[in-house]
DNA sequence: AAACTATATTGCAATATTACGATATATATA
DNA sequence: TATATATATCGTAATATTGCAATATAGTTT
């Protein structure tokens, strides 16, 4: 197989697992990182940064895209990119409910 | 290829991706989920549960206990699941400082 | 227009993941 | 002890992911 059963669960599991599969590879925590340190959007040399080819790179990209981590705005004959603070308040939130019935309901 | 170059970045950046990778699969989410929603610590019955092979379940259910998502203990001749709040704390920690330096330097 | 720069896409090889049937293991119960 | 129940592991097939060289595309500059 290697096909994941996505249609046996809800939309929101099937989401939420697309978000986190996104930011789980080391690669996008790296560029998510690069763009946070940098504290603007970034205009190319994100390939320059990460020891990763340029194709390597745009695939990744293109990932974290996908999902709506990152947006990336034409500037000239670079893209300038930028990171999506909704998508992390998501997960955020969700983590926070999570955290919160948990403790609430010790056992272990 | 297919093997992550994970030599090329930092502890952190691996630590987080894996544990972001293991969350990053619907059935996960609802084992999550499923653990939540009862309240309690669940001995046995996750795999009557969800739509998957029992032997499905157990290599999801040993993803989620290596990284430490889910604690198992054993109890009679079932064993006992349930979360740990101190991963979801750290992701949430995680998010919290992405989402406060994205909102302080907005630009797209 | 030609050359240059930045990014995307294609094609492919290596490896990883997902899923499950079959089987193993371990405890509980008759 | 034999049988039942619960979970783990093995083996395998199908599919996905990772990574890169080569090439394509699009804008910029000379």
């Amino acid at each position: 197989m290697g096909i994941t059963k996505s249609e046996h669960f809800s939309e929101h599991q099937n989401e939420l697992a697309n978000l986190l599969k996104a930011l789980g590879h080391p690669a996008r925590v790296a560029i998510v990182e690069y763009l946070i340190q940098h504290k603007q959007c970034i205009c190319g040399d994100i390939v320059s940064e990460l020891p990763l080819s340029q194709a390597t790179i745009s695939q990744h990209l293109r990932e974290l895209k996908q999902v709506g981590i990152i947006q990336g705005n034409i500037e000239g004959n670079s893209i300038c990119y930028c990171l999506n603070p909704s998508v992390f308040e998501q997960i955020n939130q969700y983590m926070g409910v999570v955290i919160e019935s948990v403790n609430k309901n010790k056992c272990c």
